[in-house]
DNA sequence: ATATAAATCTAAACTTATTTAGAAATTGTT
DNA sequence: AACAATTTCTAAATAAGTTTAGATTTATAT
């Protein structure tokens, strides 16, 4: 292993004090503990020349603290995810936390397993997570009870948690609405299933709730639940069959980027053309590419730095009043915005 | 804390035997060490009820191994690095380890830091890495000889190193002879500057090498160096610039994704419309909304999924055998292919 | 029954830091 | 100079595992 690295004792021999000390210096205690400022220099000094660099291991040990925050994400290729990945790791490295980022693959178990790899045995000191899990059952486990969780993009209904999300209802009320006024009265959209998931179903009721407020009446066939196994498949067998049945569609509005960009290879296999055919494409989600796909998207985009940074501040803040706070929880709502490229 | 956690010692107090004997059996050693099956299986049982799950620190600390993995990458934003990310995670997984990733900012000074944090310390078993750094100045370090590093994407001319990447050389002058088998002569490259990595230059090399083979004389105007720091901006003033003096171009084929992107806004900010003016439109990596974008983007794919799982089982394989094969240094480079969307 | 070998288990050392309780050195007071 | 009060520092305990060296117990051979 190359060279030994060098250790608190190392330095402690070095300058004929207890290892103690050298601790106390620095880890910046020096003045707490009343260690004169001439010996805080000479610990230093000595350290640098080291090149000493503390085990952290033994140091989370000890301490029961790691720096360390998990990022759990259903599936960290997808640019949603990742770009509130950047944001979150930007805002924790700034104050000294270091960010895991890892991603479940949608999968409940591999969820869990790493939930309890990393937070039962505290091997990191919080978690941001954008849960793949439908119900809070797992989230009540006594082992979890005050372990600092920031939930993201999704929550949990059945429990209290802390979360940062946007406001899906708002904004899929909004575009639905932008529709309506482009003359849209047939609006299909494309939700994944099964769609426990908070933030789609507030996404549906904005979609209903925009119809209702404009007198339209919802129909049924206006809204297909893709199976989220197979949404390539699925989106093609469901689409090709509602754009050949039913009244007229005007519009066809995605309820994410995973069903926006499945609808896209549709739309290219089968030779739907959107814009000669009168049909607005929408979706929730904005990618920046979606600025050169033709057809235009009218999109829904989520503040990502806001959410990076507001889920990093509030773990740390969870963190920091361990237990003092449990009682109340921090719900954050942001707001998003429309992208209408006409 | 809610509910104490379970320790070794107190599965050893419940059964009557030691915590060595407990260690053993739950690391799977109870047969080298000559433990009875029916020990065994009291142990196993009585963990399993306890709900027994050992202190990563506790055991990192004693046996210098944390079953951990950084992957650090200039930007987790970025779909190349994220889809690496989530395949290399999911052969590390198969593996029983676990992946940190880590985003750098392109920043030098931040990639360093985590290195030293990381590697140095022995915080990670090994570090797959995509460097911004442009020497391999930092990496010959004592601290990190016999460290396992593996390179992926990038690797650093001037230290001997395992990497992972794509045939950079190969795919770009593959590209460039399609665009010349299209009937272009006049291939306008547009590249990042400064450029020391290793994969532009190579494709900087093939690109020049495919005109070279069809004699067509490279001329420098058909070159643009971008600027990093600046890309949006510098696209724009020296494409404009490009467009409107020197010969007319037949293609813009640019050196990656982020060009490829600030080119199309550059497109869509001043007009241009490449299908009218007959231009092909080319760039190395391929983003699956490249599908959808127009123009017509031709494109060099590299194997995502190919490239993470090589790098995860070339780190597993440098850390089974630390230091034993440390002179026989393992370059993988993969083949890419052409997207060509007509 | 006794010595030897084999099987099974354990006490204590060890990993590298932090923290507690208290010792030693210095300063101040009379 | 004697004693208290500060200031400065340190030995030892501690975190929770793994590993080494050796102790017991059981089985086998004579």
């Amino acid at each position: 292993m190359g060279i030994k690295k060098t250790l608190l004792e190392d330095i402690a021999k070095e300058l004929n004090v207890s290892k103690t000390l050298v601790s106390m210096v620095i880890n910046g205690k020096g003045d707490a503990y009343g260690i004169s400022k001439k010996t805080q220099e000479k610990v230093l000094a000595k350290a640098g020349e080291m090149e000493y660099t503390p085990n952290v291991f033994a140091r989370a040990l000890r301490t029961g603290k790691s720096h360390l925050i998990a990022l759990l994400v259903a599936d960290i290729s997808n640019p949603f995810y990742s770009n509130i990945a950047k944001y979150v790791e930007k805002e924790l490295a700034s104050k000294g936390y270091n960010l895991m980022i890892c991603s479940t693959d949608e999968n409940v178990e591999r969820e869990e397993k790493l939930i309890s790899l990393f937070a039962e045995q505290h091997m990191i000191d919080g978690l941001i997570i954008a849960t793949t899990n439908t119900s809070g059952e797992y989230f009540k486990k006594e082992r979890l009870r005050n372990f600092p969780i920031v939930f993201i993009d999704r929550y949990l209904p059945d429990i209290e948690s802390n979360y940062v999300v946007a406001n899906n209802y708002q904004g899929s009320l909004e575009i639905t609405e932008l529709l309506i006024q482009k003359g849209c009265k047939n609006i299909l959209a494309l939700n994944i299933t099964p769609s426990h998931i908070s933030s789609l179903t507030e996404r549906v009721k904005g979609y209903k709730d925009a119809l209702k407020k404009h007198d339209i009446s919802f129909k049924d066939e206006n809204l297909l639940e893709i199976s989220f196994d197979n949404i390539q498949n699925d989106v093609k067998e469901k689409l090709t069959k509602r754009l050949k049945q039913g009244q007229k569609i005007d519009a066809i509005y995605t309820l994410n980027n995973h069903i926006a960009t499945a609808c896209l290879n549709v739309f290219n296999e089968i030779g739907f053309d959107a814009k000669k055919e009168g049909v607005y494409f929408a979706s929730f989600d904005n990618i920046s590419l979606f600025d050169f796909v033709k057809p235009n998207i009218i999109s829904v985009s989520q503040p990502l730095e806001q959410i990076g940074i507001e889920a990093a501040n509030l773990a740390l803040h969870l963190i920091d009043s361990k237990g003092m706070d449990a009682s109340t929880f921090k719900k954050i709502v942001l707001p998003t915005s429309i992208i209408s490229r006409d």
